[in-house]
DNA sequence: TCTCTGATTCGACGGATGTCGAGACAGGTA
DNA sequence: TACCTGTCTCGACATCCGTCGAATCAGAGA
């Protein structure tokens, strides 16, 4: 968990979502929703998002996230930190562990745009 | 148009498709798409994506294309040049003009991943 | 309180990225 | 042929990004 609530984009808040095939995306939706697609540019973090999302219980911990990848510890931090700031995830900690999980709503609106 | 076919990505070719939350991303889909959603990563690219997949005729010009942006020819042009390379346009000169239209198929396979 | 473990932050490094100006190339047109 | 216009390539620059080791912080338990 963040040491005080790191600065998160708000997807939800974007104005928002009509199918990038149908008309113009304006140049404030683009760039509130530009990080999300950013952050998930990244096959390490492509992967931590999939693990997240489809993990039981919806909600994966650091312990298991790590041990899945040959990087160090540290650097699977840095991956979830970017994805915590790029609003597609949160993170809890309850007693030793980190607990993520998908933030409702953020890939819903990334589908949502790109959708035909 | 590039001078010659540049290296492309083919979407298509990856270990497709289940969502996200579904099951765990491979390793092999997970590089194989992380690049196109790096390409959507940036605010004038994800615009220029937008510009193309939604123009009428199915295709945009570049001199259509470059003055809707507070940008430099070189600057798009490199943008265009990465939307081709991830494999989510193809280019075609016909005269004096370039058009660019969207690879059918690509966002369809990233909005599927993201899918819930 | 002290110690141990899990997770984050910090600082550093090499490599990638966005931007530009200058120059090259492709097609029209005279 | 020569010239003009549209587009791309090249080289340079500052900045950002992925990765690591070392240090720090947060809880749990002795």
């Amino acid at each position: 968990m963040p040491k005080q609530a790191p600065p998160r984009l708000d997807l939800t808040a974007a104005p928002c979502c009509a199918p990038l095939t149908q008309r113009r995306v304006p140049t404030e939706t683009a760039a509130a929703l530009a990080p999300a697609f950013k952050a998930l540019g990244d096959p390490v973090r492509l992967q931590l998002m999939s693990m997240i999302a489809s993990a039981e219980g919806g909600e994966a911990c650091v312990c298991d996230l790590t041990p899945a990848f040959d990087l160090t510890g540290p650097t699977i931090s840095h991956h979830l930190r970017v994805l915590r700031e790029a609003g597609l995830v949160d993170a809890e900690r309850r007693g030793t562990w980190v607990w993520y999980r998908a933030r409702p709503g953020a890939l819903r609106q990334l589908a949502a745009l790109l959708a035909s």
